[in-house]
DNA sequence: GTCTATAACGTGATAGAC
DNA sequence: GTCTATCACGTTATAGAC
């Protein structure tokens, strides 16, 4: 037995996805979820405080995901080359990403839980490069941190230009180019 | 003497790049261009109008001052550097991508002129790596479409980290470290 | 904890005077 | 071509019954 708490929850995740932060309100959440008036204000502050809790569960469920992927005894190379190359629909957008262009990624309630994942992916794909590196797979021309930098870029730009073409796969060439990029740099120290 | 007209088109390109389509309301480029109601609704439909109408504007500046970069008769390679390493404020998001996430992309009218100035950049910086490739000075391991579409990504996904970061340099930080990695692919066949 | 009723405000647009 | 007055509707939130 689910609580309308968290029918409210769920509903604003995907709400949220599908339409951003601006553009969603408390009354389409409501109706998505089933849940009334009274039980929005009874469980959240308002609109703000649920979005907030929406996406704090959002970032820890992508942590997760990244983790598993980023985090094994694979050799470093191929820890990247397998999270950059899961299949992504791109036109759907990154669940955290698609609020940068808002207003409201200025509320720290918001910014928070987005830039934690941010970070996290970021240490997880340069732990991933210094491996490769340091096993000879990977050329030494930039930090790990600053390449690991640059393929959050190309995966954020993939999904802007995906949603800009109404194009799913424009993300995937993207990332398929960066790693044929990466490998061409070769193992030259 | 500047008409109402232009006022209005031009008070619209300004918000629309400080908050985006669904954040600003026909009110607030009226209060901010110093016209009425009236004219606003004399000289547009209303708001997705007037909306368009100044992406279109802002995509052919940016055709303009994307074509003054790419299309000289410097080498290629460097012409790809020279637009790659402007210094941007990635705090500001790009003109036309913060659009990306809004659902109001779906819009033809909206997404027509942003569309079409990445395609035209997309020409563009093909053509700069094609050069570039057949003087031997790139390392011929993608199209040079594909490239292109890649740094194109680059540079939305800075703006996507800054924005989250709040750090206006992130976006400089991964078009330089893709800078140097396109380098150091070198000049193989 | 959940509901319905209501309120104060803002949005996008129209009407009609000047 | 520009203005002010007005409108119908939606948004975010509150009040109070159950």
């Amino acid at each position: 037995m689910t609580s309308k708490r968290e029918d409210l929850v769920k509903a604003a995740k995907k709400l949220l996805w599908e339409r951003g932060y601006e553009a969603t309100s408390p009354r389409d959440i409501q109706d998505a979820s089933g849940a009334g008036q009274g039980s929005f204000y009874h469980h959240f502050d308002g609109k703000l405080d649920l979005a907030a809790t929406a996406l704090e569960e959002v970032s820890a469920e992508m942590q997760e995901v990244a983790t598993a992927l980023l985090a094994s005894d694979v050799p470093g190379l191929e820890r990247v080359a397998r999270f950059l190359g899961q299949k992504r629909n791109g036109r759907k957008g990154c669940r955290l990403g698609r609020f940068a262009g808002e207003a409201s990624i200025l509320e720290p309630k918001l910014r928070v839980p987005i830039k934690r994942y941010f970070e996290c992916l970021a240490n997880l794909l340069a732990a991933a490069i210094a491996d490769a590196q340091r096993a000879g797979a990977l050329h030494a021309a930039a930090e790990p941190r600053q390449i690991a930098e640059m393929l959050i870029a190309v995966l954020q730009g993939g999904f802007v230009l995906s949603r800009i073409h109404g194009d799913k796969e424009a993300i995937n060439r993207a990332t398929a180019t960066t790693m044929a990029l990466l490998r061409a740099t070769g193992a030259r120290a």
